[in-house]
DNA sequence: GATGAAACGTTCATTGG
DNA sequence: CCAATGAACGTTTCATC
């Protein structure tokens, strides 16, 4: 499943590129990375194939649709069960306000982003999520000022 | 700056599509709403006047670019200078394996979120954090397992 | 808003170098 | 890898209902 692909400088162009605006054309892109339509169509292609490009998407505007509020919530859990740790994941993870979600280490042990239309808004979700899973240490903690937020990952290491 | 838009069911609908995948024409989307092409082309070019559609990206895997590692570093400073807080700003958002960036409300004062490739390029970063910054108290955690992740927001409410 | 059509650019595959 | 082609498809605009 997690085939070796091997990318080199001009993937790590194209993936930067791509990343960054997919609005350009095959031409423009070749163009960019010294490369002719073909060929460049072909690495993209290739790159698709691989699963290194896994989709393209429109990025909306946080603000421009009333989506104001950011909170990092964290949660601490008791020991459960299999099972129980299934639901909560399948539950919690239907929740579209739900952006990210993640099984961490350390003290915490789940950590989620939600993004809401503003303290009331939050509250009714917080609402479900605490119904979801009958959570009891559950710690919200709200973002300011968003500084930066990126879905372009980093190439070059 | 943030002209109030209104939006309809159908522009929501047609939102809900590009954000989960702008691979698709105008017409298949038209169609998806009930639309034939001009009108719904029009819809979807006021809505990127609007700015509500803010760009068009292609999402990568992390785990075939290498990257397994997320982390959510914690920061919490004394009291700074303005000065002091937009270099800080500024320096950590040049870190592109930096890819959430926030200011928060409570006892952490920044909330990061950082991608890297394994536990040493973590450090190395880290030490570029903390070398931009010269922080005191800072807390990593790592994610051992995203359960959710997307860029698509909540459209109803 | 729908429709049809026209002009244009892009994609994709193929050929040959 | 490049260059060149061509058919298919998508986008964009326009005129008309």
């Amino acid at each position: 499943m997690a085939e070796n692909i091997v990318l080199d400088r001009i993937d790590r162009k194209i993936l930067g590129i791509l990343q960054n605006d997919a609005t350009q054309s095959v031409a423009e892109i070749g163009e960019a990375v010294g490369l002719s339509t073909t060929p460049c169509w072909k690495r993209i292609k290739r790159l698709e194939q691989a699963g290194v490009i896994e989709r393209r998407v429109a990025i909306l505007n946080r603000d421009r649709l009333g989506l104001g509020v950011t909170v990092i919530v964290a949660i601490r859990t008791a020991k459960h069960s299999e099972d129980w740790l299934d639901a909560f994941a399948e539950g919690v993870s239907q929740i579209p306000e739900v952006v990210e979600f993640y099984r961490m280490s350390g003290e915490i042990d789940y950590l989620l982003k939600i993004v809401a239309r503003d303290i009331a808004d939050y509250d009714r979700i917080y609402r479900k999520l605490t119904k979801v899973a009958d959570l009891h240490d559950v710690s919200s903690s709200f973002a300011m000022q968003e500084i930066k937020s990126t879905t372009a990952l980093p190439l070059l290491s």
